[in-house]
DNA sequence: CTTGAAATGAGATGCGTTCCTCATTTAAGG
DNA sequence: CCTTAAATGAGGAACGCATCTCATTTCAAG
């Protein structure tokens, strides 16, 4: 029992090769009964085209591009090596992946960029951008020419795109207030600096962490957020004054970037190993600071599925097939020092008595 | 520049198609000499086979199956369908994957179920089997009928088998470790529980759960391992026991089966609430005992992506091509009450103040 | 230099598609 | 009933590769 072929579909359908090519590419010049017919076949026959013979024939190559926020970051240094680890995938997959980065800071440079992408080369986009009006319209257009547009890591849920790969903010935010919660003992400020709260990001982890400490954890005071602005030295300021402000403080939450700076000005406080360090994304640093105990826990998501993910649904969009939920949902992961992805071999730790 | 094809090898070669084909696919009637030319115009191009292609030519189908360990089992139950999800996949990607089961208990059952493959019509087998000599041997053979052999779950590293996919049980055991010290506050007497001490898994989750705490958590007091049998009066008669003797008990970590029988005995003992329970593997009742708050932490690896890795690697095994570690690699997940995949909509909780 | 086996080349065919072209049939309009 | 446009059929070429056959070349041994 062999999988079924355009032939097999000929044949139960009762017409011609051409006439099922027509029907299953959408091109003119069947009547709707005939169509009908096809399609019945389809069915029975449980038929599925073969893409990679389709591929094959009509020598396509699928261009997509992401689009990422420019300047030094871990973070996006990590996203651009999980891209191009899956280059055998790509290779295999006739997949041609190209980066463009794009000021994030500056909404007129982000639509600039979107504009400026060669919609008719292009097969799809995965963007990763801060929420404007005006990018909302930019995906708009690239959806109006036909391209499959996909979110990365942050959402842009009243635009057009087609699918978001990154995980909840809000479901994150939980995550670290019932992690901060245990892990200092119930009791206690808790300090949560982002570098901007206009990151819808910032907000809905906020939004989490607070929300689960005030229904299961109430005896935790969370102070209001503190915005550092990415400027290196308000974070030394600002951090310094607290921590001296607040002999109670027992724990960190940082949701937004900056994190190494906020650890040295912790550092520098002299507190940093009676404090609750919480922080998002498993970055090089944020490794290093695991291992030392500097930080407790780190909530982030796999960025090498994301990456795979990402082109898996671009693929699937182009293709015109469904997209499997369950297997494209990515999970909120909590790393702590012991289960740091990669680092099988336990020695060369830096031991340290929490108790 | 489009990709090399067999004709731009042959060109670059100085050779007809016909001899790149045998150098390719390892045909006999090459001499040295123009073997090594081949092979330098294939690393110069820097030619990949288009594997779709070649699948198409030569009407390949990968035939693989999964032998699991039979009988009614939550995890086995998920691993299945996690199996079935990847039909998209299967088809796509000419694989025909079939399961069969076996008592995992019996050892010359296994032994059995796995010399009665059918060796020549298969490509590749995954086993999720507990180790044993016979076992071992068993695999030999797999392999010296030249299938591809990957582990699952539970390694056979001693054995000839090509890979193994899941997680290091030191390192989860460790995991738990960590996590147990946290949530107990580092202090109070620890139940360690499994259903068998013989098996692998057991032994080293405990291995690296003792490590840590004895490294950096020495005030946890942690008792010996009671193993339960899968014997549901014994688990009931046991827990009972121990609860009702140790006054300091401050939490439970279950490193093998049986959770469910595990926590409705501790639930009995009427002291649930203020225990602190690890337990591994995230089935549909550990969900419903996470979102119950009666389990704390769950440590568990995405059965998900393990059967999609099993099946790439496989196929990559079966294709002579590079297998990415880095990519396979599956990690140790935590799951808390407020990550559990698939639960976006934080509605319909049951609170319970902790503090 | 001849012989014969080994090495190599040339070419055809097919895999499941797409995308053509050109003929033939069908159905509706006058 | 004829005309005409639309619908359908028949078939070929290509995609990158595998596999096979048969002819030709090469090279060492005799």
């Amino acid at each position: 029992m062999n999988r079924p072929t355009v032939r097999d579909i000929a044949r139960e359908a009762g017409v011609s090769l051409a006439t099922v090519d027509r029907v299953l590419n959408g091109r003119p010049g069947v009547r709707e009964p005939t169509i009908a017919k096809v399609h019945d076949a389809v069915r029975l026959l449980g038929y599925v085209r073969d893409t990679y013979a389709a591929n094959l024939a009509r020598k396509r190559q699928y261009r997509f591009v992401f689009v990422l926020p420019e300047g030094p970051s871990e973070f996006t240094d990590m996203l651009r090596s999980a891209l191009s680890e899956t280059r055998a995938t790509q290779i295999a997959d006739r997949m041609l992946v190209e980066t463009v980065t794009t000021s994030a800071h500056d909404p007129h440079a982000v639509v600039r960029t979107l504009k400026a992408l060669d919609t008719t080369e292009l097969c799809g986009v995965a963007v990763m951008v801060p929420e404007t009006p005006q990018v909302r319209d930019a995906v708009a257009r690239l959806k109006n020419d036909g391209l499959a547009v996909v979110t990365l890591i942050s959402d842009l849920p009243h635009s057009e795109r087609d699918y978001f790969i990154g995980i909840n903010s809000v479901a994150a935010g939980r995550t670290a207030g019932q992690l901060m919660s245990r892990f200092t003992r119930f009791s206690g400020d808790i300090l949560v600096v982002t570098n901007s709260m206009r990151s819808r990001d910032s907000q809905e982890r906020r939004l989490g962490f607070d929300a689960v400490i005030k229904q299961d954890f109430p005896s935790l005071n969370v102070l209001p957020s503190v915005e550092s602005f990415d400027d290196p030295t308000r974070i030394d300021e600002v951090i310094g004054r607290i921590v001296a402000n607040r002999p109670r403080l027992a724990g960190v939450y940082s949701m937004g970037t900056g994190n190494t700076r906020i650890l040295s000005a912790l550092r520098r406080s002299g507190r940093l190993r009676d404090l609750v360090v919480i922080v998002h994304e498993l970055t090089p640093a944020m490794r290093r600071a695991l291992l030392n105990n500097e930080v407790a826990a780190v909530i982030t998501q796999n960025v090498s599925h994301l990456a795979q993910s990402a082109l898996r649904v671009l693929r699937s969009l182009n293709d015109e097939v469904p997209i499997s939920e369950a297997q494209e949902r990515l999970r909120i992961e909590i790393v702590l020092r012991e289960n740091i992805p990669g680092m099988c071999c336990p020695q060369a730790r830096n031991p340290k008595s929490l108790t």
